[in-house]
DNA sequence: CGGAATCCGAGTCGATACTG
DNA sequence: CAGTATCGACTCGGATTCCG
């Protein structure tokens, strides 16, 4: 079996579940799951098939051209060691490291009026006050 | 001539320039002209043509999409006022302006690291030190 | 395991032209 | 002035298949 190397623990499939396709909401950080991967690197390296349980339905080349392009843009680096069994993971640059302050705090607002977000979102689709 | 109503300034034409293409970088809310808008109405309303100027190349399509979006996700009022002359203007909700603080702390961040950022991207694009 | 290659639909963006 | 209509180019992201 694949054992976790050392102590650091798996990561938590649900971490982006319930309903909240992102934990940014307006904000976003490059494409879809740039964000979410940053998250989940957060805690030290973490292999490709190790990303693709939070990140649930990411398909491999999406997950390929978001870490791509972190790699490209400086945020993330990404190391492949030999062995008998393939291995490759991806950790935080510095950089990448202090992306985390100001996106926890977009997080945190979103968190915080996430009640308004929604009201204001229904508010605005429905048929009722509509102009024509 | 159109004078413009009470002591507010004008929007400076060159808030958005020199090279930097949106004041966020990796940070984005919503689509790509949405941030710039934002904060071109942190000081009061603003009429659709008073936007376009700061916006430099956006079409009435894309900012009229744009602020769309917004009105629809409750960061922005549309108001039309009644008169001789055609009047529509653009101002922030409690929700819009709420946004700015944390979007101000993403600018901010991306202010501080810039030349990192910049940095680091030239290195992630040469010829240099490439995967096969 | 960690991708690459290919195909495809949906969404964005700008340019252009036209309208009330 | 404040848009709408249409077009074409491009990007995004998912599905599927294949590879060392």
């Amino acid at each position: 079996m694949t054992k976790p190397q050392a102590g650091r623990t798996a990561l938590d499939p649900e971490m982006f579940d319930p309903v909240c396709p992102s934990p940014l909401v307006p904000f976003r950080v490059g494409d879809k799951w740039a964000a979410l991967i940053l998250r989940c690197l957060q805690d030290g390296p973490r292999r490709f098939s190790e990303l693709k349980v939070p990140l649930r339905g990411v398909t491999a080349k999406s997950l390929t051209q978001s870490l791509r392009r972190l790699e490209r843009d400086g945020f993330v680096v990404r190391e492949e060691y030999e062995g008998t069994e393939r291995r490759v993971e991806y950790a935080l640059t510095p950089l990448g490291l202090g992306l985390l302050g100001p996106l926890d705090a977009a997080c945190a607002w979103t968190r915080e009026h996430w009640d308004e977000l929604i009201d204001a979102q229904e508010a605005g689709l429905p048929g009722a006050t509509r102009r024509p």
